[in-house]
DNA sequence: ACATTTTTTTTACGCGCGTAAAGATTTACT
DNA sequence: AGTAAATCTTTACGCGCGTAAAAAAAATGT
């Protein structure tokens, strides 16, 4: 390489490709590709002079490019059903931290509560020619088939709501144990609690801890007593309060106490019983007593802050995160469901 | 084109590229790229050829391939501060829509609050190659020099807070406007407000909200008070909450009615008033008064639901969208500024 | 100084698709 | 039927980079 570009005595040349970076650094072009792909793997000269030259002319290989015609990418896409909804906002961001100290490039996409989107988002995630991805599937509403043939095609870890047996793993939280959990909380400290949820919703966690309710008012001994609320949709809040203003109107709630089955309806009925005048608490002076389940980043600040059991993000992203890389990096292993525990938070609803 | 392929009489065969479809399909190349570039450019009988392929084969062709040497790519960047934050998951899911709507390929990024990643963020979308972004800067936290190189580079709108007169256009909200509108309900339902603020906000509209206050006060004949809240970062709710029982407990507020500069930070401020049992509302037994700015989402479910001044969401991103996309298809003007008003939501808690 | 090992350079092709140009074919029209 | 216009096929190159193989150069060891 002995040609050095005349454009190298002005500084402010952009550089448009490796071509012309590996032409002003005076290192061969797949020398340079060599050092974007892993710094350490070239000698340390070469490093120094490459870096030299990186603080004259910022230039960043096309990662897109960079994919095209790579056999393993350091991709990884995150696709969850709901990005408005700061629960699953806040478990994607730490899967994406988790992916980027692991050295991969997490991209990020949301199904807007689509299912067609959905299976839109895994298509064009193809593309992008991922090493695996972290998918959190709509649940009901998903089309199964085309997420079944994407697991096929690319290696896939579905967390927060499982879809049959899909993907190399699943990893959530272990919805029986909640459910179970805050009821057995609820019995010993007051009115064994009523099960306060959506007729139809839209993620099969629903069912498990409608069970769960069921099963431990059993064993508890109590009489179970479910109410079930119209809405279709991801606007649980407004759901739950109007499902809360009727059940209240027609007084349907059997004791006063109510475990609502996730915290965004928590939150609605909330709602409700502060526009009905319903004080809402474990103090004396309190009519009801409310908790939901999730550990949602706004039920800390209801009023009154929300007691429910909360799933344990840093675990579930941890083990998530960790078991897809692990299976990328050739460590196979048979399917299998991991399920962790949540953790009770007490505040002054319940 | 005479070879057909013979994998083609193997329905499962999987079209890896644009060069076996077009094998299969019995259309050369060039012409079925032209097609998917737009499926009218073609004769109808072709067209329908490859249509039939299509239902045979699900081939689809490699977006990011696809853009590599297109002269115009029809990728647009929407780039938000903060996806947590479902006011902004919100306005960018609105502004995805509009772009699909008008045939352009929306990707969204959050820089999750921090500078570096925002930059960050924008260098990789530069990879995209994309027609332009619509960009919500992080605001005072911002690199300033590298969002106005990226301005310089890619047609780039500024949406929700502006910083300087960077890319083409700013459109946002009249933050003078919703803080006099508000100040002055306030006013002449009760008395005048003080206003809760954050000492070191992230983003330029709470100086002008703050502006607005004092200028709504003087204009009225009232002192004004502003209280300043310690506290960086976006964890909004928490700082309103702490600043909320410091107030309180100092007795800081020097009338009952609480103007705050955003949502987010009332929101906070209700959890603080709860915990210290003062009672917030407009009926006669409440101590105080208490409005937002925003019409968050979540503003709705508070209790009491909070009074605010709302974004005109989709007037905003419509208007954003539109400019962007004008100014794409060669729509030249000088950089504008525009600020849409909000409108008041009166609920219970003022 | 020599041979050996490590690293770099050259050369060349591939990824999946855009796009331009010239020729062949098909349509539309008088 | 004949001509012009529209469309398609062929051929070829480009985008920005990965990657393989052979040759050249540099570092290492004795």
């Amino acid at each position: 390489m002995q040609t050095i570009d005349e454009r190298a005595s002005v500084p402010e040349a952009r550089i448009k490709n490796m071509e012309e970076f590996s032409a002003i650094s005076g290192i061969s072009r797949p020398t340079v590709s060599k050092y974007f792909h892993d710094p350490e793997s070239v000698r340390q000269s070469t490093r120094k002079r490459i870096e030299k030259a990186l603080e004259r002319y910022d230039y960043r290989p096309n990662i897109f490019a960079m994919n095209q015609n790579r056999k393993l990418t350091k991709n990884v896409g995150i696709v969850v059903p709901l990005l408005a909804d700061p629960y699953f906002a806040e478990i994607a961001r730490n899967l994406e931290q988790r992916c980027i100290d692991a050295g991969y490039r997490p991209t990020l996409f949301s199904a807007h509560g689509d299912p067609d989107l959905e299976v839109e988002v895994l298509e064009n995630l193809r593309s992008l020619k991922p090493a695996g991805v972290l998918l959190a599937p709509l649940g009901r509403a998903s089309h199964r088939d085309a997420l079944a043939k994407f697991c096929d095609d690319v290696p896939t870890l579905i967390f927060d709501s499982s879809v049959d047996e899909m993907g190399i793993a699943f990893v959530g939280s272990d919805n029986f144990q909640f459910t179970s959990h805050i009821t057995d909380y609820l019995c010993r400290t007051g009115e064994p609690p009523c099960f306060f949820e959506m007729k139809t919703p839209a993620n099969p966690n629903a069912h498990r801890r409608r069970q769960a309710y069921l099963k431990a008012m059993e064993a508890f001994g109590h009489a179970p007593q479910v109410i079930s609320v119209d809405g279709e949709g991801w606007a649980f809040e407004e759901i739950g309060r109007l499902g809360g203003h009727e059940a209240l109107t027609n007084k349907q709630f059997s004791t006063n106490t109510i475990l609502c089955s996730n915290d965004r309806l928590a939150i609605g009925l909330l709602t409700a019983c502060y526009e009905q005048g319903v004080k809402v608490g474990r103090a004396p002076d309190c009519a009801i007593r409310v908790a939901g389940q999730d550990g949602h980043p706004n039920s800390r600040y209801t009023c009154p802050p929300l007691t429910t059991i909360s799933h344990d993000y840093d675990a579930v992203s941890k083990h998530a995160a960790e078991t897809l890389l692990e299976a990328i990096e050739g460590h196979v292993s048979p399917w299998k469901s991991t399920r962790l525990e949540g953790k009770l938070i007490l505040r002054d609803s319940a």
